[in-house]
DNA sequence: GCCAACGTTGGC
DNA sequence: GCCAACGTTGGC
């Protein structure tokens, strides 16, 4: 049951992963997800080519920081095996995993980081799933419309 | 640092 | 299967 959302947004927090981390590593595994739901949009639904938003959350401002590419679906993520992981699972095994991450890479940086302020005060965005009162999801679909929506604000520096 | 809104866990 | 307690997220 494939959405047929080709657009998405990854939250992250910049303190622990920025845009600027994904720049210089070029691709990541998008590992230590632990909720089902976000879990099921990057094992169901993500595909190769996919358009992704990063966000910076829980920083001083946050927004809409960069730019990336779905450049490898949905593996188990080996970080629920790994005993010294903070992400260990001790419910998941190798022939039934729970957990799985997709692969990005990096496109670019915004120029002007999209604020959430910036995306709040359009009446065009009300719809995003990531101002829904109380998402607290890490991986959320975003239309086309609003995807160039927020590349154009970028774009003009807002 | 606060706390509202969630999701998960575990006792019953 | 219910639901209270607990942990986490993330804006402010």
């Amino acid at each position: 049951m494939a959405l047929s959302a080709q657009f998405w947004l990854l939250k992250t927090e910049a303190m622990s992963y920025s845009i600027d981390d994904l720049r210089r590593e070029v691709k990541t595994r998008w590992d230590g997800v632990r909720n089902y739901q976000a879990r099921n949009y990057m094992r169901d639904d993500m595909r190769v080519g996919d358009m992704v938003l990063i966000y910076h959350s829980n920083s001083k401002t946050p927004g809409v920081a960069g730019l990336a590419v779905v450049s490898s679906s949905a593996v188990p993520d080996t970080s629920q095996f790994d005993l010294t992981s903070q992400y260990f699972d001790k419910k998941a095994s190798s022939t039934v995993p729970i957990w799985y991450s997709v692969e990005v890479k990096f496109v670019e940086k915004l120029s002007t980081e999209v604020s959430l302020k910036d995306l709040q005060s359009l009446q065009k965005l009300s719809g995003m799933a990531l101002l829904k009162k109380g998402s607290r999801l890490s991986v959320l679909p975003v239309t086309f419309q609003e995807f160039e929506t927020i590349l154009k604000m970028a774009s003009q520096g807002k």
